[in-house]
DNA sequence: AGGCACATGTAAAAGGTTACATGATTGG
DNA sequence: CCAATCATGTAACCTTTTACATGTGCCT
């Protein structure tokens, strides 16, 4: 149901493939939603049968065709009546922190091990978040973009995304040290 | 399949019922797990059925009576073992987030009104995260905690909590300030 | 009198994950 | 030559949400 809307967000950076929105899932507007390619090639089939987006083919050579998305009115409609809604309470569901509660009845190295393996994606992550934020900014400082801009949606949930990629890792780093003065 | 280990990390500090289980959800573990009561009943009696948890009826007067859980051996074998497998990366889905990045299409003044009531949620999070970490620490600070403590998971999921609480706090505010000043 | 807390469930619908399926091109 | 990237999908299964259902006791 919200997936939907998530999408039609997406698009309106410009018209993408379902290709290229699967990888952006995996980028930017993974900060907030995330999905599988399996979910977006589906629920895009049903946003253009509900007429809320419209497809173009691109025939390329030496690369399959592909189905490039772009936003209709009524799409754009239906989203600025989704802003008008209320949002549900954030579901957050993270096996490594279920791991971490069990930690004292578990395997501590193990646990210790899946801690190091998150704080390596989430200084992954911080770094592709900043240089995307490089591109936003484009050599403007903050304070300027923000008066400038007309698009600042995707600079704020950016900020959210750097924000918490930096709280995982400073929060990784303290439960490494601490487990490693336990043992 | 996770919510079984979330549901299987909870019993970790005691016996619970359905109930109680739905409420501590809604709590301390609801930092990294969210599950309604009907997923937790359904759950409950399957893990039951499994021999990974038993059930004793504590029947009370005045009160329906209710069905106490507690970990049986299998349980905490099957716990310790989940704590050796890989975590699958944090699901994120935050419907708030796609109503900002959706902002400079939508109305700007309804997701401004639900980025306020997000800081009034946040806000009383905290409060109450802060509450069970007093009661955690019991007067020591955290060092102490850390050096005497055998159960030290819970804090440090706690700690994840309130640092995530602290940051939609934050964020919120910049975003708040972003949007008067536009206006 | 009305609403909340206690206490537990069933059933249908919606949403998400995993496995399977295909096939060309580019880079190391 | 092998792996990754481009590009799209189907089908089965599992998980989650939502609506419905019931009944007592306590507090204001």
């Amino acid at each position: 149901m919200a997936l939907k809307n998530a999408i039609l967000a997406a698009l309106l950076e410009g018209e993408s493939s379902g290709y290229d929105l699967a990888k952006g899932f995996d980028s930017s507007v993974a900060n907030f939603w995330v999905a599988t390619p399996q979910q977006l090639y589906k629920e895009l089939d049903k946003l253009e049968a509900d007429g809320l987006i419209e497809a173009r083919v691109v025939e390329q050579e030496r690369r399959p065709n592909k189905r490039v998305f772009r936003l209709t009115p009524r799409g754009g409609q239906a989203l600025a009546t989704f802003t008008e809604g209320t949002p549900r309470p954030t579901a957050i569901r993270d096996e490594l922190l279920v791991m971490v509660q069990a930690l004292d009845a578990g395997n501590a190295a193990a646990v210790r091990h899946a801690i190091d393996e998150r704080s390596t994606l989430a200084r992954g992550k911080l770094h592709r978040y900043e240089r995307i934020r490089d591109v936003l900014l484009d050599g403007r400082d903050e304070d300027t973009y923000f008066e400038r801009s007309d698009r600042i949606g995707p600079y704020l949930t950016l900020l959210r995304g750097i924000a918490f990629e930096h709280e995982n890792i400073r929060w990784c780093t303290l439960a490494l040290r601490i487990l490693d003065q336990r043992s």
